[in-house]
DNA sequence: GAGTTTGAAACT
DNA sequence: CAGTTTCAAACTC
């Protein structure tokens, strides 16, 4: 029922947004013009079925992102995109403009002047992806078509709405669909902005507003995370931001030219780069959908940038599992709220990406939107197996809760739907209850979605999985009282914040990857299960962390010396304090010393490898964990146990407890470490389930030696280096909170 | 499906 | 910080 209003919300909104698109009518003629380029990819055809929708979004993107921009930023989630968006305009001709960024300024420049050239494109996109990320929406009002693509981006972005900071998740989303945009149309844009010279400065704005609004969005928020990176890496800003720009870049290229390719397809599993994509896409989506899903939707949906969550929801599914997972939420709050700080997510996030692959098939979209949850959004968690989320479906396995909670959401969608995750699949399938089973019920794919079965919690407790994942309960949950619904977006936000003020972790993923420390060591990650490790460990005295009570075993990981396990008898990995304490070590070192090179690379390389190494480290953006860490990290105070490394790992973990439960079992770290190599999709999945939960748990976590978030951003710089360097300095997030 | 077990989360 | 209680998932029957 819920869903259906929502739906009518946002056709409803859709057309506000096509009448605010027409306030602005030089935007619009020049979007269209982009489009009919496109026309001649299957892409474009795609979008054309879409394209009203799209347009709509587009419109609603503007007004998203004005009224985001106005609009309180979420009091949880504060996210510095918020306040980005704001700056916009101003920080659009930062970055582009800024001679700190040659690269960006340069390619700005080319943009504006050239603005048609496809290879700087990339540049731009990259930058505008990053700025995306923080203003998502913007973009994705440009980029309607793109919105299908985006549909794999959004995926990436889902880690990081993930995170905290992703309050701005539904601007990942947005932001994917712009970086899709941006990728594809985007040069398009740019040559339009350029066409009119007199006009660049507005067209720009009016274009670039999809970018440029992200670009500002990234500024306050996203850029903030730039500027943190860049602070901290120093020289790199330009590596910052190409990391985000390329994780953007790549995923937009591939997952567009794949989701174009394929577009809405994403039916066939077959391509893994949309299921991944798709994946992303979930875990996005669930967080979004969950609590940052929330008030960024509402604020989309409000400002009309649904544009990238909704857009994507709309156009990739109408499927409604996004729509409707997005529409449950604004219209619970119409009132613009944040996003939810929905780190959990994130960690959440990370439902199983493979799961969310083929619930992004389900729903069609090409998009492969990834889910995140597996991936990871949500973060977090597991995010380092959501990272894996390429894998994803090795993470799934591993243990259900990290990535059923995310899966939940991310899963579920997954499993059914893609984004929205359980929360769409559940909408949208609510006519198959099964999803509301456990997940062991639904096994792998089942797991996906998460449905709780609260009774007395009222769903606004940890106790609760879909919240603890930042999801909302869905028709599936079987749970009493459940106030986890967008309608009372308010109270859960509410709740969030306590808990989170009290655990600044409590919403990172639980289990932590080392998966840094696995990648540089090589494919001894089989060993990984060791390496990724549980953030608080675990306490069990009588399942010997044989059973799914132990967290550590239901995620997928060994024990570790967190643990205050009793006879552990994990087959993950029995706790050995020498063992992960050293790998840990080994990764904080690796991970310093990687950070370096990343940077000395990212700066060398960037200009290489751009395409490739941008894609991925625009899942990198996935910073915006990064920034929910920073913005956690106040929060890390908590720490109750010393936790240990984990949280770094946290990154991971977010990004794992997608992945982790499948990898978990396997072997989250091998996954991913051949998912990078093998695509740029895995890898930006990976990166941004890494990232978002890395920073988020990272800053987050309270055990934190983490401090790490600048490693994190370190890793970035070795992402830009090449895929396989992102990698590395994925890893290196985890290890970063080590070194703390 | 109901009841038990388990361990995390929450509370004191 | 430690101990206890509460809670819901996992598990068993």
């Amino acid at each position: 029922m819920g869903e259906e209003c929502v739906n009518k919300e946002r056709d409803s909104e859709i057309v506000k947004g096509g009448c605010v698109v027409m306030d602005t009518p030089d935007r619009k003629h020049q979007l269209t013009p982009p489009v009919s380029k496109f026309e001649d990819s299957p892409v474009f055809n795609y979008l054309n079925s879409l394209s009203p929708i799209n347009s709509v979004k587009s419109v609603h993107i503007t007004q998203t992102f004005n009224s985001l921009t106005f609009s309180s930023p979420p009091s949880v989630f504060t996210s510095p995109h918020v306040s980005s968006l704001r700056d916009n305009r101003v920080l659009r001709r930062h970055q582009f403009s800024d001679p700190s960024n040659p690269e960006f300024s340069s390619s700005l420049g080319d943009k504006e002047e050239k603005g048609g050239k496809a290879t700087e494109v990339p540049h731009n996109i990259e930058k505008q992806n990053c700025n995306q990320r923080s203003v998502a929406g913007k973009s994705s009002a440009v980029l309607l078509h793109e919105t299908s693509v985006a549909v794999e981006l959004p995926q990436t972005l889902s880690y990081e709405c993930v995170s905290p900071d992703c309050i701005g998740t539904s601007h990942c989303g947005l932001e994917t669909s712009g970086l899709q945009e941006m990728a594809g149309s985007s040069t398009e844009l740019v040559p339009y902005v350029q066409i009119g010279p007199g006009k660049e400065s507005v067209e720009k704005e009016v274009h670039l507003e999809g970018p440029s609004r992200i670009h500002e969005h990234k500024e306050s928020a996203g850029c903030d995370w730039e500027n943190l990176f860049s602070d901290e890496v120093d020289s790199d800003n330009n590596a910052s931001q190409l990391e985000c720009g390329r994780d953007m870049t790549v995923v937009m290229d591939q997952d567009i030219l794949a989701s174009h390719n394929k577009p809405v397809a994403g039916d066939t599993g077959d391509n893994v780069d949309d299921e991944i994509g798709s994946n992303l896409q979930r875990g996005m989506r669930r967080r979004c959908l969950v609590f940052e899903m929330v008030g960024s939707r509402r604020k989309r949906l409000d400002d009309g940038s649904n544009c990238s969550s909704s857009v994507l929801l709309q156009s990739h599914e109408n499927t409604a599992s996004g729509d409707k997972c997005v529409v449950p939420l604004n219209p619970a709050s119409d009132a613009p709220k944040r996003r939810l700080p929905g780190i959990g997510l994130h960690l959440n996030t990370l439902a199983a990406t493979s799961m969310d692959h083929k619930t992004g098939k389900h729903e069609a979209f090409p998009p492969g939107g990834q889910p995140i949850s597996v991936s990871g959004s949500a973060a977090y968690f597991n995010l380092s197996n959501s990272q894996l989320i390429p894998n994803s479906a090795l993470v799934v396995t591993s243990s259900d809760r990290d990535i059923c909670p995310l899966e939940d959401g991310i899963l579920t969608a997954e499993n059914a739907v893609p984004e929205s995750g359980c929360m769409v699949n559940e909408v949208l399938d609510h006519s198959s209850p099964k999803k509301k089973k456990r997940r062991s019920d639904s096994g792998g794919e089942a797991e996906a979605c998460k449905r709780c079965n609260c009774k007395k919690s009222k769903c606004l407790k940890l106790y609760c999985e879909c919240f603890a994942a930042g999801v909302y309960c869905v028709e599936p949950c079987s749970c009493q009282e459940c106030f986890n619904k967008p309608i009372y977006e308010d109270t859960v936000l509410a709740t969030r914040k306590q808990i989170e003020s009290r655990n600044p972790l409590a919403f990172a993923p639980k289990v932590i990857r080392n998966s840094d420390a696995m990648i540089e060591v090589g494919e001894e990650s089989s060993k990984t299960p060791a390496s990724a490790r549980h953030k608080r460990g675990c306490n069990c005295k009588k399942s010997g962390c044989l059973k799914k009570y132990c967290e550590c075993y239901q995620g997928g990981v060994g024990c570790s010396i967190n643990c205050r396990c009793e006879g552990c008898k994990n087959a993950f990995g029995i706790k050995d304090d020498s063992t992960l304490t050293e790998t840990e070590v080994e990764l904080e070192e690796g991970e310093a010393e990687q950070e370096k090179r990343a940077v000395n690379r990212s700066l060398q390389i960037t200009t290489v490898q751009n395409d490739a190494e941008l894609k991925t480290s625009f899942a990198l953006p996935a910073t915006p964990l990064q920034i929910c860490g920073s913005s956690i990290q106040p929060f890390s105070s908590k720490s109750k146990k010393p936790p240990r490394s984990s949280l770094l790992s946290i990154g991971g973990s977010s990004s794992g407890i997608y992945g982790t439960p499948r990898f978990g079992k396997l072997n989250p770290l091998q996954p991913l470490a051949k998912i990078h190599n093998d695509r740029k999709d895995e890898m930006p999945e990976i990166l941004q389930s890494n990232a978002s939960p890395n920073s988020g748990v990272k800053s987050g976590s309270p055990n934190s030696k983490r401090v790490s978030p600048p490693q994190s951003i370190g890793l970035s710089p070795g992402q830009r280096s090449s895929r396989k360097l992102i990698l590395q300095s994925i890893p290196s997030f985890p290890s970063l909170t080590p070194k703390h």
